[in-house]
DNA sequence: GTGATCTAAGAAATCTCATTCATTACGAGT
DNA sequence: ACTCGTAATGAATGAGATTTCTTAGATCAC
């Protein structure tokens, strides 16, 4: 007896296989990993379970192309952005905004990088590394810059400004990112700027001083003249 | 026909239980969470999976118990600690240091911490949850003094630091978290305490002020003395 | 000591997926 | 129209978590 079939039709690989990313990030976007079921992406990009496995290696090697995709969005115009902007600070805060408003786009993603890829094992061979580098690049190329016009100081560790940087914007944002509370990116993007800027900025308490210190002499000077 | 038995002994079940969470807290500390079964944790605590289930209601609740477990012991001995230390720096950089310290024992549950617990959906409601409330809370209360004793700008947001002090931390971490790469625990803290210091003090501006003031005060008794 | 009872521990069944595989049939090239 | 490569299917496989049923050690009343 024959079973009835689907009508099967084909479509050329690059539709099929930007169906089944589209249908895999909206399933990732709104489950946990362990949550998303392969049979739930081929239901919604309208192919069967095994037609996933004819283009993607797995489970897992479909979530990382998934973010892949999603960070090669995310790359091509912050470059252009970013070059438009000048001043350290302004740069810098964009560089701190750009993060907190990508999280409050895609909160679902987000979590998914944060539990499922970051932190993995092999995390750091993965082509989600390499973009994240690419990304977390421009934060590095701000502070240089800094150094370079003599307005962060040379002494800090600029990788180390970075991680202070994004690991803010990533706990500030973690209860959002669990469906908890809202994000303020504006506010959020200010206050961090603030205290990042503050912590690397060349203090100009000597300089201060010594005028201070030149101008009090004078003025002592010119008290002794006058009494 | 008798299938051979495997001898039963009954211990108490604090026992047990603790058998249990340490077996489980050995391989979740080895092996990523996914890649943990029941079958290994079971076999290596001496019991069969059924038994597992008798005390804890699934594979996640087992790994909550452990960090729960975990975390338990290392805020005893915390606070004692953190009450012996005084001065703004030292004890920003104790509760810094303490944060790296537990990350460089431990990296393996702090990958579970990182990767299977927060970010959950539910993490906000969990045990876990409250233990790092109260594990971060110390931050918080040094902030606090800080401001009250003037030395901390009143005007920052102090879970925006935490945030910072934090994510700062976990961010540097997670290479050797990932199992690449070392971690220089006191380095870290230095420069970590460094930057964040520096972004939070007061500055010299108001001292400039009253100086400022006083010099004002001075040209005026000067104009004042030479009219 | 003996029996009743409680429940820890065991063992195997079940259930839910991810992954694999043999089969079918579309469609481009001839 | 025929053939062939391969997209697509749908069912089988297998691993591992969870459940369920059974067995038997411990404890208590007497």
């Amino acid at each position: 007896m024959a079973v009835a079939r689907r009508p099967v039709t084909r479509l050329p690989r690059a539709q099929r296989v930007s169906d089944i990313l589209a249908a895999a990030r909206a399933v990732f976007s709104e489950r946990d990993y362990e949550e998303s079921s392969i049979s739930e992406i081929a239901a919604r990009a309208g192919v069967v379970e095994g037609t996933i496995y004819k283009f993607f290696a797995g489970k897992r090697d479909l979530l990382h192309k998934v973010i892949d995709d999603w960070y090669a969005g995310m790359l091509a115009d912050y470059q252009v952005r970013l070059a438009g902007i000048e001043g350290t600070r302004n740069r810098l805060r964009f560089v701190i905004w750009s993060h907190l408003k990508s999280i409050e786009e895609s909160p679902g993603l987000c979590r998914q990088v944060f539990n499922e890829v970051r932190g993995q094992r092999d995390y750091f061979t993965s082509s989600v590394h390499d973009h994240h580098r690419h990304y977390t690049h421009f934060a590095l190329d701000v502070l240089r810059e800094g150094i370079v016009a003599g307005e962060v100081r040379p002494d800090v560790s600029i990788t180390l400004v970075r991680d202070m940087i994004y690991g803010a914007v990533e706990h500030h944002s973690l209860a959002y990112i669990c469906g908890q509370g809202s994000l303020d990116v504006e506010t959020a993007a200010d206050q961090i700027t603030d205290v990042v800027l503050a912590g690397v900025l060349v203090t100009e308490a000597e300089s201060s001083d010594q005028r201070l210190d030149r101008i009090e002499a004078k003025l002592d000077r010119a008290l002794a003249a006058g009494s």
